[in-house]
DNA sequence: GAACTCTTGTAAACACCGTTCACTGAAACC
DNA sequence: GGTTTCAGTGAACGGTGTTTACAAGAGTTC
């Protein structure tokens, strides 16, 4: 099983350090401080060293976003998977207070990876539960049908592209959707939600509502109640 | 009426042309560019002198918050007094469309404003542009009146405190407002549409729809048009 | 006008940063 | 055993924020 030679096993641990000591630093005292000889510090050895591993501390940067994504996947995943009601109603629910939750305790890594005007982002597995679970959201009937007609002409371009993103998104994950379940009017709808969703975790993280919030958890309460009204679903 | 002595009026000029350096440098290279000794460099000084005039490189960067705040505020009235319809549905749409085209157009000042996790922003001219719209279109009966029952008794208190922050920032541009004008229902309403445009504006700048947009304007515009109508306007 | 203070700038230094380069020593390979 | 591969080192370069001691001019006081 184990065919790593003994000098790949440590290298492959050596790269789980490195990854390790930077987000570690990130969360500490942000992203600032996420700098090769603070990483190499943590490990013991000194900064060039690092440049068996990463190609510049940009690299190393990027590589950081990728963890953080899949890290939050698999968080909400978990908080997904804990939810056993089996309505898909209830499933959004969670994964949105996950996706807030996981947002407020990791401000910097939100910070980075949603709000940051990097160009490449690690769109692979960026937000794929998100996906996963929009699709399975649209092919539930229990949305209401909105008809194409709803969107502007313009849009439906954009929308379409989203619509086989979906589809992939969801065919990963083995489950088939008919054509006719996804049409573009429910899209549209998923991007609404994605839009407030969010705008309200970002205000909150970053506290830029035009008011000191006290209770924002119920306000954020309230608008996902509204959201899933919105898109069909009774509260 | 210059009652500045000529020591006076050569710091503020210096003073001035620091934030100008910094400011070009903000947007010419990002964030990480804006340093003291790029700054000096650009005035022809050395990196101490402007210790004379900030206390640090951190309080230079939260001036330059406070500059970009009252830059975009006056981008934003310049846009609101270009719209001579005299309807304020008109007048939302053209503040949150020069938000937009604003932030579009100053990323870099967009991610330092409002995407930064920092503690103290300047929260005195922020958004003040949206406050006094914001108080005038509740103060207008078109927005559709919402009974305070409509919202969580948990929110109340929160919501009662921005009511405060409204009031004052109208009648800070010369107009009262009745007492029961300013229900809780059109608060609340006005906040979720703050929610909204930001949400909207910030994942375009940074990227983050879950799929490439090739028109995004009208897609914003369609977000508009829903935003007005579930605040109480016609499209 | 001379003496004094206040202000604005400089130069040097410190510790930190990303990055490059020549190098060592040990593991892996033939 | 000899050779190659490779993770890691140390020194160096130019960059950064910040502190300190010092110079020189402007403004003030006598």
């Amino acid at each position: 099983m184990t065919e790593a030679t003994r000098r790949e096993r440590l290298r492959a641990e050596t790269e789980r350090e490195i990854r390790q000591a930077a987000r570690a630093l990130l969360v500490e005292s942000g992203r600032d401080a996420v700098t090769l000889r603070a990483i190499a510090r943590k490990l013991g050895i000194t900064a060039p060293a690092l440049y068996r591993y990463y190609d510049s501390h940009d690299a190393l940067l990027r590589q950081l976003c990728d963890d953080i994504c899949a890290d939050m996947a698999a968080a909400l995943y978990a908080d997904l998977a804990a939810d056993t009601s089996g309505e898909v109603g209830c499933q959004v629910r969670a994964v949105c207070h996950a996706f807030r939750r996981w947002a407020l305790a990791h401000p910097q890594e939100f910070a980075l990876v949603f709000a940051s005007p990097r160009d490449p982002i690690g769109a692979d597995q960026f937000g794929s539960v998100f996906l996963q679970l929009a699709g399975q959201l649209i092919a539930s009937n229990l949305v209401a049908t909105h008809s194409d007609d709803e969107v502007p002409e313009v849009l439906h371009e954009d929308l379409v592209a989203f619509q086989q993103v979906l589809v992939d998104a969801v065919s990963e994950h083995g489950v088939t959707l008919d054509d006719g379940v996804l049409n573009l009017g429910k899209i549209y709808h998923v991007v609404q939600s994605w839009v407030r969703l969010y705008g309200h975790v970002a205000l909150e993280v970053f506290g830029r509502f035009p008011f000191a919030v006290s209770n924002p958890e119920p306000m954020f309460d309230s608008m996902l109640d509204q959201m899933l009204t919105d898109i069909g679903f009774s509260a």
